[in-house]
RNA sequence: GGGGGGAUGUCCGAGUGGUUAAAGGAGACGGGCUGUAAACCCGUUGGCUCUGCCUACACAGGUUCGAAUCCUGUUCCCCCCA
């Protein structure tokens, strides 16, 4: 445990680089020495307030260091948020008013505390705004450390560059920022996805700068979301929330590509059976069973599972649907009740049953039928694709 | 400050007066196959009270029988020169 050797090969094990090179170590073993806690700082941006398992990788991380008895000072960036973080975004970012950063900020805090341990002593939060909002003139110190040409070599600044797309000064200036508060906290470590590398570099030129010891940064590989391609990201719709019932986690994680099933287990920490290659429909429920278990509770795997086969193996309807109350009419018209029930337009509800994509208790629903009598929906079950259930019920007349 | 270029549907991207709800691709959705994977096949993809109607090509106005396409103004973006 106290063999800094041995801690920073299992710290670096699943990460994508530690900088610069055998500085974690001795920095472990420098600790040891002064029988003090290495500062680890995660920046957080509470633009997103939600997390998901992209975030997971590094806040599991941050765990690692933490059993390992060191402390955690998370930064909520309430004042950067005004500011817009650029990093692997090829357009500028929309500002935030306080009382969304505020409420984001809350909320993610929450939910990185499923992943986090919050002893006292492990764990720090800061904001930046407490050390952010300074004078012009300890701005105009602070800015003589960038330089143009240093920031313009950064990936998506350059990509943005060469491709004609805007970059505001405001987003050059975000790293400073950044930087600076590794100055403010005293970090030792700081933590990133590898798209953070830069920010987390600079932030040694800010501590040198200002005379401060240079933090050491060790960037985890991002996790690759639900479509296979891109990173995991709220904005792209290829997340999974850690907050999701276990129905969700369960059933999205099985529509991950099988190459994503190795990269999953080794970045979210979930131990698989068998030999990665063999049997990726077994491993793949494992994984989705063990992140059930993780972020909805022990035994949620199972239950999810067991929910998973009725669905999808003996084409069964789920239990756990959602009720939909009918109107008074007489009369009701299709696509216009799937537009109600399943937040659809009404012309893709029209599709939907033109092309065979309804079914009423489990029964294909005659594509050229857009009318029914109330009296045949009472108590059915209502199906939109494979996916989308509703059980409608008709009001009693009162 | 001067000159040039650009803004099209979820995204990318064709289209420079009529047959354009707008080529093509991606994505998405529905169906088939299946392991809700991949690959593959078929269909759909602005809205609606749907053999038709309405709204759409940055915004506002104009020319025309007719405009995404022409003109004027506005907003935003990019490039070059200073």
């Amino acid at each position: 445990m106290a063999d800094p050797r041995t801690d920073a090969a299992f710290l670096t094990r699943n990460a994508a680089a530690a900088q610069p090179a055998g500085a974690l170590e001795e920095r472990l073993g420098q600790a040891a020495k002064d029988g003090r806690q290495l500062r680890v700082k995660l920046g957080i941006d509470p633009t997103a307030p939600d997390v998901h398992l992209g975030h997971v990788v590094v806040l599991q991380k941050l765990r690692e260091f933490q059993d390992l008895g060191h402390r955690v000072v998370l930064i909520i960036g309430d004042y950067t948020a005004r500011v817009g973080d650029p990093s692997g975004r090829s357009a500028t970012r929309p500002v935030l008013t306080g009382e969304e950063i505020d409420r984001n900020a809350l909320t993610y805090q929450e939910q990185a505390l499923r992943v986090l341990d919050d002893a006292p002593d492990r764990l720090e939060v800061r904001r930046n705004g407490e050390w952010l909002d300074m004078g012009m003139d300890a701005f105009l110190t602070l800015a003589r450390i960038p330089k143009v040409a240093q920031l313009l070599e950064r990936d998506d600044f350059a990509k943005r560059y060469a491709g004609g797309k805007p970059i505001s000064l405001l987003e050059f200036v975000y790293p400073l920022l950044q930087g600076y508060d590794s100055v403010a906290v005293e970090s030792d470590v700081e933590l990133g996805g590898t798209d953070q590398t830069f920010n987390l570099l600079f932030g040694r030129d800010v501590q040198r700068a200002e005379g401060r010891p240079e933090q050491t940064v060790l960037t985890m590989p991002l996790l690759v979301g639900t479509d296979g391609v891109q990173k995991m990201s709220k904005s792209l719709g290829n997340h999974i929330g850690i907050t999701e019932p276990a129905e969700e986690i369960f059933g999205r994680t099985m529509r991950i590509p099988d190459e994503l099933i190795d990269p999953w287990s080794d970045l979210l920490g979930v131990d698989l059976p068998g030999t990665p290659g063999d049997d990726p429909r077994g491993r793949k429920r494992a994984l989705a069973r063990g992140l059930c278990d993780r972020f909805a509770g022990e035994g949620e795997g199972d239950r999810a599972q067991a929910a998973f086969d009725r669905l999808f193996k003996d084409r069964a309807i789920p239990d756990d649907i959602p009720v939909h109350e009918l109107g008074g009419e007489d009369d009701v018209h299709l696509p216009a009740l799937l537009a109600d029930a399943f937040g659809v337009s009404r012309s893709e509800g029209r599709r939907a049953i033109t092309q065979g994509g309804v079914r009423i208790d489990g029964e294909p629903w005659p594509q050229d039928v857009l009318d029914v009598g109330v009296d045949r929906l009472d108590g059915v079950v209502l199906q939109l694709g494979k996916r989308r259930f509703a059980r409608l019920v008709v009001p009693a007349p009162a």
